[in-house]
DNA sequence: CGGGATATTGACTGTCATCAATTGCTGTGG
DNA sequence: CCACAGCAATTGATGACAGTCAATATCCCG
């Protein structure tokens, strides 16, 4: 059983996006991993004063909710976030964590509604751009078209990684990877990671049961690979997990044409 | 087998009995599914010449392979091709289907290379858009970029959809409905598919074992919900199908997350 | 018509889910 | 300040769903 709790927020939740004063893309700290980050500096005046800015999400407080029309994409300056489902049977499916510089709701376009909900796991600051500026605003800037069919397909590409058929083990392994590589403030790539997500969260994102995620953990820490303390996890041997994970990485599939087995040639 | 440049010096493109010249964009059966869906008599004109018609695909012949450099957008004019990638334990994952209509690569953005390997499955026709060019096309017209992000979208949300942890039953269940909804050349929905792929194929679409394809298939059978005679397939009670699949439906989620319960099993 | 690939069916195995009990952390109130 | 509630996480015992291995059956293409 694959439950949790759509924390309850505030009942207004989805509907004031409190404007509070205006973005400073430019002095932005996520500015280049972000949408704007291919803008020189008078686009990015240009396309600053578009950005809204939410009052912080506090933690369990929904972004939006399934059902909810399509108005903004939403970019995460700090915190984190999941965007789930629950299904018809009471399952929640974790579709995506959102760390800073990641941008929020592209899969919202198409039915120009929220097929999903999305909750801060903490603290968080969003910035929000109307949908409606979008299209003006690409016009007028190709750069930012750019980078926003890269942002999409990069999205693809990790969905369609942890879609594929692997291994708990390689799951889990290739999640603590995943999550290492997303983190990087400043350093090239942190050893010690602070989860914003429950175990319930990683188990529903995995498709895996909660228990599973322990036990796997644990027998990644008897051999020397972590060294998890509840939401704080050390990674002592990154290199051995991204071994573990090695299968999930796209980019490790250049050249070569290994030996195919169920290929139709 | 390296065929990256559409088959236009020569003088064999002659030899085909279509003509081969340019694509016919506002003839073409696909058009209103495909990019130019939403462009207008004019803009269609203007659209037309920048796509390429490649020569056919045959059956297990390639569109692109891992590692090939991005170059156009392919649009899937009939037939049915799948995306795939062989990991490093030599699994192939396949990441989609893709039938008439839909277009292919937009995963393949931001590496600005194919990640993946795409094949025919039977013999097929696709037509090819330089992405150099779409950059230039989507400045000129807003409604191209709108379909794009659309199809993108789309796309995000077949991936999240299988993505996600649901049963065996469920998913194969799912699959039929999926491609029962993406077949209908003219008739509202078929109730007959003739599947271009194998068992195989499915399976390592669904993260299954060939032979729990055929199981469940057969219980499907016995249990008066399809007929299933190798690749042609009849959906006898696609309702029962799509209550079995309902938990993957991303549109059953709105209001009242309460559906009403009719025979199951 | 025959060989090889594809599909089906059966028996058994293993991975991971489920159920259940316990521990440990955190915040709250007596 | 401690006790307790409540939740998150861990650990163990058991079972089920789907995978693997293996043996035909069937179709397709030469």
């Amino acid at each position: 059983m694959k439950e949790s709790q759509p924390a309850e927020g505030h009942g207004a939740s989805s509907t004031t996006p409190l404007d509070l004063g205006r973005s400073r893309c430019r002095s932005c700290q996520q500015r280049e991993r972000c949408l704007p980050g291919t803008l020189g500096a008078s686009q990015t005046q240009r396309f600053e004063p578009m950005v809204q800015r939410r009052r912080p999400l506090a933690s369990g407080e929904h972004l939006f909710r399934v059902g909810d029309t399509f108005r903004h994409l939403c970019a995460v300056q700090s915190g984190c976030l999941k965007t789930y489902t629950i299904d018809a049977e009471g399952r929640e499916h974790v579709m995506a964590f959102h760390f800073p510089g990641e941008v929020i709701g592209l899969d919202a376009v198409f039915p120009a509604r929220h097929l999903t909900s999305c909750v801060a796991l903490t603290g968080s600051q969003v910035c929000c751009l109307p949908y409606a500026s979008l299209g003006t605003l690409t016009q007028e800037m190709p750069e930012l078209q750019t980078q926003l069919l890269r942002m999409l397909s990069r999205d693809m590409l990790g969905a369609a990684s942890i879609a594929g058929d692997y291994t708990a083990n390689e799951r889990l392994a290739g999640f603590l990877v995943m999550v290492a590589a997303r983190l990087h403030r400043r350093e090239p790539t942190p050893t010690s990671l602070n989860l914003a997500m429950s175990r319930q969260d990683i188990a529903n994102y995995l498709r895996l049961a909660p228990e599973t995620v322990s036990r796997i953990l644990a027998r990644f820490q008897k051999d020397g690979l972590v060294k998890a303390d509840r939401r704080h996890i050390a990674l002592l041997n990154p290199d051995g997990l991204a071994e573990i994970a090695a299968c999930m990485n796209p980019y490790a599939r250049f050249g070569v044409p290994q030996l195919q087995r169920n290929a139709a040639s």
